[in-house]
DNA sequence: GCGGATCAC
DNA sequence: TATGGTGATCCGC
């Protein structure tokens, strides 16, 4: 690790420097959006002029600029970093080339075949939802969202660049003709249940991630019917549209990371199978981009490209003794695995949310009059939303977007459990005046370290808890895990040891979006208790070979898909009590929760969220039974209360966090610690 | 515990 | 005219 002479830079990296005078020529060249990264339906779309039209339509806004700045700074972060890398010395090489071998190795015997995954993923979804209810729009490029932005757009419409996350008056310089409809949350949670339903065929257990996607383990349908996986995916496919009148992708492969990038293969309405054999997937993954696997987003495509001129998978193995160099070993450890194809084939924790929040965008002031009741509205619907779920946390977090675009947070935690708005308000507008003076374009507000969170509580594994209950009682990966984190350190120790700017390359981690931020607001409601005032967690001792860590969405579905669908609905609701006793005399076993968001995991009966008055009686049924029962048995407590839950969840991640470190130390299964941090 | 950042939908 | 909202995690402090 010492940094001496001999470079090493490897040529790739040189390639891609762009020619003299090309930025001079053809501007919108380095501007970098992610409007023009590979997505279905744009294979035609003649890329160069969507980049010229949306550099037009950007260039000098205070957006713009900002984007300028974040570039810069990663160029910078890149420059840096191909000069630790030419730095390298030949016995640097060689060490790292044997540390990655080792590595390798060990990885490659972690690979497991067995299981045979499916993603699905329903097309174009809420533009499909919204030409469902208005057949005119078909065949017409049509776009959901707004003038400011877009959540998604049609086939049609993306044949002119247009795509999701673009702001709509650039859709429409791209398409004069597009036709905007404004989103309606409510039809696409209704249609995503029906699709829900279908995938319960199949697995009942399937993960469902946001609206749109779920994960279904194939394995035992395929055995037991003795069909082919391809005609699972053709039926299920059948199933939805039959259901739905929607069409859908699949993907299915040997693990979710797998199945997800397959799943996006021949969208819309088609499906790729990627057989369980080792040479399949390694053929598959040598050609694949790395920007398709999940968590692997711009900034880390553009870091690895720049600097390692890594483009496909196969090329994480050919610069593995770099990846090993510069990157801690959790990172190094995903991305040699995204080279081997591995991925997650377990069946995921379950987790519960860890944070509330609330933001809204608005036209930037810095009239401090109004921000306070831009303040006081955020308040109010922070609250109204933690008050539906019972929960109460001790930690607020303001965040403030300038009128430049950059982003501030500002955090206190407090010694009690706050949830009213008063409570929230009241800290919230001292966070702010400290800013003051200051022209902002975004508020937010966030809650988190909820009353029922154990930081660092051991559990007690012998102890029986909800958690154990529900999956015993036949959840299991149907209330999804959590992805754990997996963020990696990009610059490793490597990097620190060769005395870089701090400022620059100490921050050039970034996370893996393995996993977790795949779940989108949806799961989470889904997967949220309401009413209650703990939640807990439905756990599965997946030991895979693969960690939860690190396979990208897929764990981020897998892991993050919190569930989407246990929503509990609990006794009492506590409102702000003490933690711990008010946590341990609410729950016990008898909590009940929507499977999937559709099945109640005390009796199976199912009952798709939309059915709002029969849920709660429905709830209120097993409430009484529950309290009846209580009554009888006197005492007993042998369960832990829903909180309880809750907290083991937490322990549990923190321990397995540590595992993973233990791991790392020692000589253990590898993928066990993929994202570990040293 | 705080702040900045990435990623996903 | 105009570039979203929600959630998770990490690392370095
Ligand atoms: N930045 C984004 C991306 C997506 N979505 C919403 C709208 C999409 O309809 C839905 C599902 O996301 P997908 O990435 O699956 O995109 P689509 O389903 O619209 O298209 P397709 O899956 O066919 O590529 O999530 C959003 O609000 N904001
Ligand atoms: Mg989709």
């Amino acid at each position: 690790m010492i940094v001496k002479g001999a470079r090493v830079l490897d040529g790739s990296a040189n390639a891609m420097m762009k020619g003299k005078g090309t930025e001079d020529d053809r501007p919108w060249q380095s501007y970098h959006t992610v409007y023009t990264t590979a997505k279905a339906g744009m294979e035609l779309v003649d890329k160069e002029k969507v980049q010229r039209v949306v550099y037009e339509m950007s260039k000098g806004s205070k957006y713009f600029q900002n984007e300028e700045r974040k570039e810069a700074f990663i160029k910078q972060k890149i420059d840096n970093l191909r000069i630790q890398c030419a730095n390298l010395t030949q016995e640097d090489l060689a060490h790292y080339q044997k540390v990655a071998d080792r590595r390798i190795v060990e990885l490659e015997a972690s690979r497991d075949l067995s299981r045979i995954w499916l993603h699905v993923d329903m097309d174009a979804f809420y533009a499909a939802v919204e030409t469902l209810s208005n057949p005119t729009l078909k065949g017409k490029p049509m776009a959901v969202g707004s003038m400011s932005m877009l959540s998604t757009a049609n086939y049609e419409a993306r044949k002119f660049g247009v795509r999701a996350a673009m702001p709509g008056f650039i859709a429409r310089k791209l398409c004069p003709e597009l036709i905007f409809v404004p989103t309606d949350f409510k039809k696409y949670t209704y249609y995503s249940d029906l699709t829900r339903k279908v995938f319960g065929r199949y697995d009942p257990n399937f993960i469902a991630g946001s609206l749109d996607e779920a994960y279904l383990d194939i394995t035992e349908v395929c055995r037991e019917r003795n069909v082919k996986s391809e005609e699972i995916a053709q039926e299920l496919r059948a199933g939805v549209y039959e259901e739905t009148g929607l069409t859908c992708s699949a993907g299915v492969a040997p693990n979710r990371l797998l199945a997800k990038v397959c799943s996006d293969i021949n969208k819309p309405n088609g499906q790729y199978v990627l057989p369980n054999d080792r040479m399949a997937v390694m053929t598959f993954v040598s050609s694949l981009p790395i920007r398709k696997i999940g968590g692997i987003g711009k900034v880390t495509e553009h870091i690895l490209k720049g600097v390692f001129g890594i483009n496909t998978c196969e090329q994480m193995l050919e610069k593995s003794s770099y990846i090993c160099a510069f990157f801690s070993q959790s990172t190094a450890d995903f991305f040699c695995s995204v080279g081997l194809g591995l991925g997650q084939t377990d069946s995921p924790q379950v987790r519960f949310r860890k944070s509330i929040s609330s933001e809204r965008t608005f036209s930037a002031t810095k009239d401090e009059v109004l921000l306070h009741k831009k303040l006081e509205e955020l308040a109010e619907m922070l609250s109204a939303d933690m008050q539906k779920e019972g929960l109460s946390g001790r930690t607020l977090t303001l965040k403030l977007k300038t009128a430049s675009f950059e982003v501030r947070t500002r955090a206190v935690t407090l010694q009690k459990y706050i949830s009213s708005s008063e409570d929230i308000l009241k800290h919230a507008k001292k966070l702010l005046q400290a800013e003051l003076p200051i022209s902002v374009r975004l508020i937010g507000l966030r809650v988190s370290q909820f009353n029922g969170d154990k930081c660092s509580a051991k559990s007690d594994p012998t102890q029986k808890t909800i958690t154990n209950f529900i999956t015993s009682g036949d959840v299991n990966r149907n209330c999804s895990s959590f992805p754990d984190v997996a963020d990696h350190d990009f610059v490793s120790n490597a990097e620190t040891d060769m005395s870089i700017d701090s400022r620059q390359t100490g921050q050039l981690d970034w996370r893996d979006p393995f996993d977790g931020n795949y779940l989108s607001d949806v799961d989470y409601q889904s997967c949220t208790v309401q009413k209650s005032d703990g939640v807990e967690e439905v756990q599965t001792s997946s030991n895979d070979a693969t960690s939860s860590h690190y396979s990208g969405l897929t764990e981020v579905l897998g892991s993050t898909s919190y569930l989407g669908q246990v929503e509990g609905i609990n006794v009492k609701n506590g409102s702000n009590l003490l933690e711990d006793e008010r946590l341990d005399s609410c729950c016990q076993e008898k909590t009940m929760l929507w499977l999937n968001d559709y099945k109640c995991s005390l009796c199976g009966i199912e009952l798709p969220p939309s059915f709002v008055e029969e849920r709660l009686e429905h709830s209120d049924f097993h409430l009484a039974e529950k309290l009846q029962k209580e009554e009888s048995s006197i005492h007993q407590k042998s369960v832990p209360s829903q909180s309880k839950g809750q907290k083991d969840g937490v322990t549990r991640q923190s321990k397995s966090k540590k595992q993973k470190l233990s791991q790392k130390e020692g000589s253990y299964t590898p993928i066990d610690y993929f994202f570990v941090k040293k």
